[in-house]
DNA sequence: TCCCGTGGAAGAGCGCTGCTCTTATTCGTG
DNA sequence: CACGAATAAGAGCAGCGCTCTTCCACGGGA
């Protein structure tokens, strides 16, 4: 391939940048369901197959809004731990928290679609699994950095974690949780799970007629899943 | 209205009847997107048309399946705490979280049809709540039982839960939580999050290449939530 | 017992979808 | 300039939810 690029590939990956556009846009105000792909060419003005040309199918499509939301909640998780005193754990940990909910609350839509029911028959290629991970790193440093100055006090009366387990807390310590013990590694799973559990209860609609302040009742319960790995404010 | 059901009434139930069970097939082995009312006509051998005689919509037969599913959980719930030594509180809660995940994991697509993303431009008529609560009452009433009882060892160090939640703890001692402090009230939205967040990310792709013992993992971290709320095994 | 109204079944049809294939055109490079 | 590759356009297929109209059969009141 040229280093320089032609004016083919510029213009190819300009109309590839406009499908991804105008697609987001139909996802964010009508949902994964109803983004189609006839909607998307008749918006710039081309004829339907010509899509197929960029996208071989909707799933593709959908792919690219998937990492692009992975790293969209990402992004905004990291500007938030990294606006934080790099030794305020707690307050990092809110802020990170905060982002995810913020930008879950923005863009409803993208959130459900990375984070609630995968569509049907759709599997998810490797290439997700890089972007996906991106705001779990944002929490793990931050816990990783916690223990290493001594930040985590862990709970009274705590079970050692079984030998299954074991394994996975490991693999966990060498991606994103570098030299905290097993116990806070598999702690950090459960709070993570329960960080985006609330969120997913509120935007879809579990916490109707039971919460009325989901912001306040959000920071309690991130402020109680921390507890389960030691941090507290 | 005859207090005997004329023999039209019986044969409209069972075909209704016919009509959920076709389609609660479909929805389990293909997802609520590929369930398709022709798909089910056809299994029935009629005429696409004729379902509209007995559901009004695709989004009506939807909610069927809904309730349907909030109801199967539920019981099942209900079935597994039931069966538990009415003092044994941890294990009351420890079979009770088992039960929920083990259904889940039998009938993912019902589950995500409920907890998952909601299908887009569907609007849960008030029909679902009441099913909907089913589960969760049965979680409220064994940490009553735990409080009442004595069973409950709240956390230490806990800050009080803030003024704006007073009256959303209030509505939950009224409804599945009665007797309760707020904190035990609040604490316990967050442990049912936390529950429910592990099984959507173990369902919904989250724990691929990170938890492998995933039974094991859920074990420890519903135990885990449980201490949220001051229950300890 | 007949009779008519109601509930149901069937079919055609509208507009939409994802996707494929064929044909025509444009564009950049050798 | 000419050729080959990339793109655009259009027709078409099968499926979808949903509507409407037509027809039939059953069953309770006269």
């Amino acid at each position: 391939m040229p280093a320089r690029r032609t004016a083919r590939e510029r213009v190819r990956a300009e109309i590839t940048r406009e499908i991804t556009d105008i697609a987001r846009a139909q996802l964010a105000s009508d949902g994964a369901a109803a983004l189609s792909l006839r909607a998307v060419a008749r918006d710039m003005g081309m004829v339907s197959s010509g899509i197929y040309r960029y996208f071989a199918s909707r799933d593709e499509l959908l792919t690219a809004l998937i990492i692009d939301g992975y790293n969209a909640i990402g992004e905004a998780v990291e500007n938030a731990d990294a606006a934080c005193r790099r030794d305020d754990y707690p307050g990092r940990w809110r802020a990170a928290c905060r982002a995810a909910r913020a930008w879950a609350v923005a863009h409803p839509h993208e959130y459900a679609l990375i984070y609630g029911s995968p569509v049907p028959g759709y599997q998810a290629p490797p290439d997700t699994i890089g972007p996906a991970a991106r705001s779990a790193a944002v929490f793990g440093r931050l816990i990783s950095d916690a223990f290493a100055a001594g930040g985590l006090i862990p709970l009274p009366g705590r079970s050692p974690v079984p030998n299954g387990l074991a394994e996975d807390a490991g693999r966990l310590r060498d991606s994103v949780l570098p030299g905290v013990p097993d116990e806070v590694a598999i702690g950090m799973l459960t709070a993570l799970s329960g960080v985006f559990g609330m969120i997913s209860f509120e935007l879809f609609g579990q916490f109707n007629n039971v919460v009325t302040d989901t912001a306040a009742y959000y920071d309690r319960g991130a402020a109680d899943l921390a507890r389960l790995i030691g941090l507290t404010a």
